[in-house]
DNA sequence: ACAAACGTTCGT
DNA sequence: ACGAACGTTTGT
């Protein structure tokens, strides 16, 4: 049973927040999971939880406790940040272990957190250890999940697979059989209960397996040994977990984009933040903190007791081992950063990072995210995306978008929430910034991987330090890695996180920001990292796929109001007037600035600097391009002439629901069709000229509604774009049956362009102004150039 | 005790 | 690699 506690304690699963934004969501009642509820009519078999509704940041059971007293998250009983850091529990993505900072005897300065989720990261031990995620050390070599994706979050990670039992239960209830079942347990039938083969193995396992594992070798990873095997089979298995979990999250993450759809109603972009919920966990802490010392896990049930025992006793070892003692802290152990730091800082002049207190802590930072996200996407897997491509191409230097609010519609909400998300995290953020925020670095570095962690694995040496830099000043870090130090990291992900695989990578950020050109490197990514706060996004640990990975737009996190100098003082100038400065640069300048120092970094992650982004005529448009837009969560995206796919425009466009202005012109109808499959409530600008192969039969498939009729919830009956009040069709193949679409799905527009189309005929002026029309007093400007039409057709009512 | 849903395993 | 199924864990 436990078997999988051999790490730590019992593994644990995770529940959600309850906080974020997709916690408070209803279900969508048209996703597969919903479907398959018996609310939704379902018959109940998945037991999946709404996709709309993945939490985005799942914390600690309020079971869980600390591996060594026994007692739950205290956080809350304490003001600073560190001291809730100290006080709360931690999972380590490795070894599983769940602990109080406070009582490893280890600095817990070593440790890596993993800003994505709450309560997670890379124990001191581990680190130590350099079990890396992936590399694991465990010596694995096992298997692990391959890529080491591992280290990443895990959320659990145990398998717990121990358990058989058979009890059984519903299974009448599941009336079918469903082919499993009837293998397995045939025999039975009604029982059910599957699986269990593993009950030989498992039991011996468990019972054995924490003994032995524990004991034994492992101690799951963590702990014990680590050295010596440390995870010889349990870490292997734990890592396979992981894996398994990542991919779940991978799925979910798919299935949200398909799915998407019917959310209309709420995007998913908005999740994002919220989460953070970081304390959440700490909510629980409040749980219950008794059980001294037993850090049986209430999950157990059966042998519960003895495993207790030998559990307590492999506790001890393990605890010994990792020195972990009571209650010693040693945070002191920090140190490290400056060397990263200083590099980078010293380009710029920056030096901030100590913000915190003196040593920095905190280094996850969510920063990385989209970084790392993207990163961790390429070297894991590149399936789905395209390969990363140099960005560089010609692409006009955006300008630079400024508007104030705009996000408004859309994002404003999410945005808020975002802030939220601090909050959540604060955990993490707070720390972050504090203690963490080397760890943070870490993690974000890593961070960003959490999927990265894994991937991380150049990281081990490096990590903290990356962390920290990382996690410190996003932004630098990119700088930093890119340049300096990190070039080791680079490699990998290690630095990473950011770029990912070097050159994608930077030429991701460049991408996103300034486009290839010049300043190839580094840069972007990191930039939206900045926000560090949100932590947790499920980042699906993969590497590649980006559906996984749920990149959070940047947190509006509390920015430094000065710029702090070297001498200790701060610059004459506030943060509101560099942003005013800011605002006359071009995106790919403010990429530029972006690297010069931590507080610019942050600076320039502003979303008002973002609103737009433009990279039309991109060459390719990579993973971190697509994650470094979803952290800017831009009102205005300009993909004309890109080659981007199908796929890679499902993903961003169903995670930028606030999205006001999407151009999508010049691009192949094969890609573009993703927005048949997409819900852009707020879109008021569509350019689809010149699409390739666009007929007026996609257009139809475009704007109608979705066939769902449940799905439109409402709002979709006025179609998918009904909102749309600007529609650019120049240079379309299209015929007057267009105008008939116009008429009945975009009720609101205004500005219609079908200068080039040469099949329109004096109809589509007709539809258009007929008094069955509501567009013939909404429409206020048609552009009908390149084309001949008589005058009386546009006489009447048609403005021109 | 029950509903929800997490994490794992099985079948394709 | 996916998706489905389901045991088990969590929170009420």
């Amino acid at each position: 049973m436990s078997g999988s506690k051999a790490l730590g304690g019992a593994r644990r699963r995770r529940t959600r927040c309850r906080r974020c934004q997709a916690c408070m969501r209803t279900e969508c009642g048209e996703c597969h999971f919903c479907k398959d509820m018996k609310k939704f009519g379902g018959p109940g078999r998945m037991k999946q939880s709404c996709l709309l509704r993945q939490c985005t940041a799942p914390v600690l059971p309020h079971t869980a406790v600390c591996f060594s007293c026994g007692e739950a998250g205290k956080e809350d009983t304490v003001d600073t940040e560190e001291e809730k850091f100290s006080l709360s529990l931690m999972e380590c993505t490795i070894c599983n272990e769940i602990i109080h900072p406070s009582c490893l005897k280890m600095g817990k300065a070593e440790g890596i957190i993993n800003d994505e989720i709450p309560n997670c990261w890379e124990c001191p031990k581990c680190h130590k250890e350099g079990k890396t995620s992936k590399d694991g050390g465990d010596g694995s070599g096992k298997r692990r999940m391959d890529n080491g994706e591992v280290g990443r979050w895990k959320l659990t990670d145990d398998p717990p697979p121990t358990k058989k039992k058979p009890p059984s239960l519903e299974d009448g209830g599941r009336q079918d059989g469903h082919k499993r079942k009837k293998e397995k347990e045939l025999p039975q039938d009604s029982g059910p209960k599957k699986k269990k083969q593993k009950p030989n193995v498992s039991e011996t396992a468990e019972s054995n397996g924490p003994n032995s594992s524990t004991g034994g070798s492992q101690g799951s990873g963590g702990g014990s040994n680590s050295t010596q095997s440390p995870t010889s089979t349990a870490s292997q298995d734990q890592r396979s977990h992981h894996r398994e979990k990542l991919e779940r999250f991978k799925r979910m993450c798919q299935l949200l984009e398909r799915v998407r759809e019917s959310s209309s109603s709420s995007s998913s972009s908005s999740e994002s933040d919220s989460e953070s919920d970081s304390d959440s966990p700490s909510g629980s802490d409040g749980r219950r903190g008794s059980e001294p010392s037993s850090p049986v896990p209430v999950a157990y049930s059966n042998s519960a007791r003895e495993r207790n025992r030998e559990r307590d006793r492999e506790r001890d070892r393990r605890l010994a081992e990792l020195g972990f003692s009571a209650s010693e802290d040693s945070e002191g152990s920090v140190k490290e950063e400056e060397e990263e730091d200083a590099v980078e800082e010293q380009v710029v002049g920056d030096k901030p990072r100590r913000r915190g207190e003196g040593p920095p802590r905190g280094r996850k930072g969510l920063t990385t995210d989209g970084n790392d996200e993207e990163s961790g996407e390429r070297s894991r897997k590149s399936t789905p995306l395209p390969p990363p491509s140099p960005l560089s191409s010609t692409q006009p230097p955006p300008s630079s978008g400024h508007g104030p609010s705009p996000g408004s519609e859309g994002f404003s909400g999410k945005r808020s929430n975002g802030s939220e998300t601090r909050n959540g995290r604060t955990r993490a953020g707070v720390r972050d910034r504090e203690t963490q925020e080397k760890e943070n670095a870490n993690n974000s570095g890593g961070s960003v991987a959490n999927h990265r962690h894994g991937t991380g694995k150049g990281n081990k040496g490096n990590k903290i330090r990356n962390n920290k830099q990382t996690g410190s000043q996003p932004t630098s870090r990119n700088s930093s890695n890119s340049s300096a130090s990190t070039a080791t990291t680079t490699s990998n992900g290690g630095g990473g996180g950011l770029l990912g695989p070097g050159s994608n990578s930077s030429g991701g950020m460049s991408a996103l920001a300034a486009s290839p050109r010049s300043q190839p490197s580094r840069m972007a990514p990191r930039s939206q990292m900045m926000k560090r706060s949100p932590p947790a996004v499920p980042s699906p640990p993969r590497p590649v796929q980006m559906e996984r990975h749920l990149v959070r737009p940047p947190p509006a996190c509390p920015e430094p109001h000065c710029l702090p100098l070297d001498s200790g003082s701060s610059h004459v100038m506030p943060r509101d007037v560099w942003l005013r400065v800011f605002q006359h640069l071009s995106q790919r300048e403010l990429c530029v600035c972006m690297r010069v120092c931590r507080t610019w970094s942050r600076w320039c992650c502003d979303k008002r600097l973002w609103t737009q982004i433009d990279l039309s005529r991109q060459r390719s448009i990579t993973p971190p391009m697509l994650s470094g837009i979803i952290r800017r969560q831009p009102v205005s995206l300009n993909l004309s002439y890109t080659n981007i796919s199908k796929k890679q425009l499902m993903w961003l466009i169903n995670r930028l629901q606030g999205l006001l202005e999407l151009n999508v012109s010049g691009c192949p109808w094969s890609s573009v069709s993703a927005l048949c499959q997409a819900a852009c409530p707020c879109l008021r600008l569509l350019d689809l000229s010149r699409v390739e192969d666009m007929k007026d039969s996609h257009l139809r498939e475009l704007l109608a509604p979705p066939t769902d009729t449940r799905t439109a919830h409402g709002e979709s009956r006025g179609g998918r774009f009904q909102n749309v009040t600007e529609l650019r069709l120049a240079g379309l193949d299209l015929t007057d049956v267009t105008s008939r679409l116009l008429v009945r799905y975009l009720p609101h527009l205004t500005k219609l362009d079908l200068s080039q189309c040469g099949n329109i005929t004096d109809q589509t002026i007709h539809t258009l102004t007929s008094p069955m029309s509501p567009l013939k007093d909404s429409l206020a400007h048609l552009n009908l150039a390149g084309k001949d039409y008589t005058v009386d057709s546009l006489a009447p009512n048609t403005p021109r």
